[in-house]
DNA sequence: ACCCAGGGTCATA
DNA sequence: TATGACCATGGG
């Protein structure tokens, strides 16, 4: 018997509450978070987003026009720095084209999502998150706790699957609803985090019973 | 002294 | 298509 997401929304939803994601107060915010958080625990990339702010950097024109010697060393306690610094400027550019944001906001989501793939170095995952969470527009995130939280349900192929295969997977059978997308995935997040790769035991954990139906020894461990 | 984190790109086979 | 290397910091 295969794993319904639908009830798995509704178990952590019921366990964890409303999220309220993305944390992270304007759109601008957000879109910066997302390329920071690439392969990067978020306590590292909430410190580049303080420095940010702190240096009034946070808007798409002063960050957009700043040097790289002042924006580097403000980002690098997210990693990577070289490389996303090169990746938000690319973005960044896009987004000061006249008609970006309003194209992002109002084209079918597709096509928005095509245009944010185009650009180097935003990939499905950044892209989604920036749909989703910057422009509340109808995307699924799959992030790597989606795929191992799902596998541990019984759905082996979703740790290595493509991430539009995955993606497909939880929009064919979700309701098309922005809100449950988005506390959806939070969700994912937020339960990924306590059942962390170390830690996989299920003390307490609300998917138990769906655990031990799928997959008794990967999670119940 | 390890391993890991809310990815993405590029070079190889 | 499918692995592996690379990018770099902070926490466990």
């Amino acid at each position: 018997m295969p794993v319904d997401p639908f009830e798995v929304f509704h178990i952590l939803f019921q366990t964890y509450g409303p999220q309220h994601w993305w944390p992270g107060e304007t759109p601008f915010e957000i879109i910066v978070g997302a390329v920071l958080t690439q392969n990067t625990a978020w306590n590292n990339v909430s410190r580049a987003i303080a420095n940010l702010k702190e240096a009034h950097l946070l808007a798409l024109d002063a960050l957009h026009a700043a040097e790289a010697d002042t924006v580097l060393p403000l980002i690098s306690p997210s990693g990577f720095y070289h490389v996303k610094y090169r990746r938000l400027k690319a973005l960044l550019g896009y987004l000061n084209c006249p008609g970006a944001w309003e194209y992002l906001q109002t084209a079918p989501v597709e096509e928005a999502r095509a245009q944010l793939l185009a650009i180097h170095g935003i990939g499905p995952e950044t892209a989604d998150s920036i749909l989703l969470y910057a422009f509340d527009r109808p995307t699924f995130v799959v992030d790597a706790y989606t795929r191992r939280l799902f596998a541990r349900l019984g759905e082996d192929w979703m740790e290595k699957a493509p991430y539009e295969a995955v993606r497909r997977y939880f929009m064919e059978r979700l309701p098309l609803d922005i809100p449950l997308y988005n506390e959806f995935h939070a969700l994912i997040v937020v339960h990924g985090k306590v059942h962390c790769r170390k830690r996989p035991n299920c003390q307490g954990c609300p998917l138990a019973h769906d655990c031990a139906a799928q997959r008794a020894s990967a999670l119940c461990v």
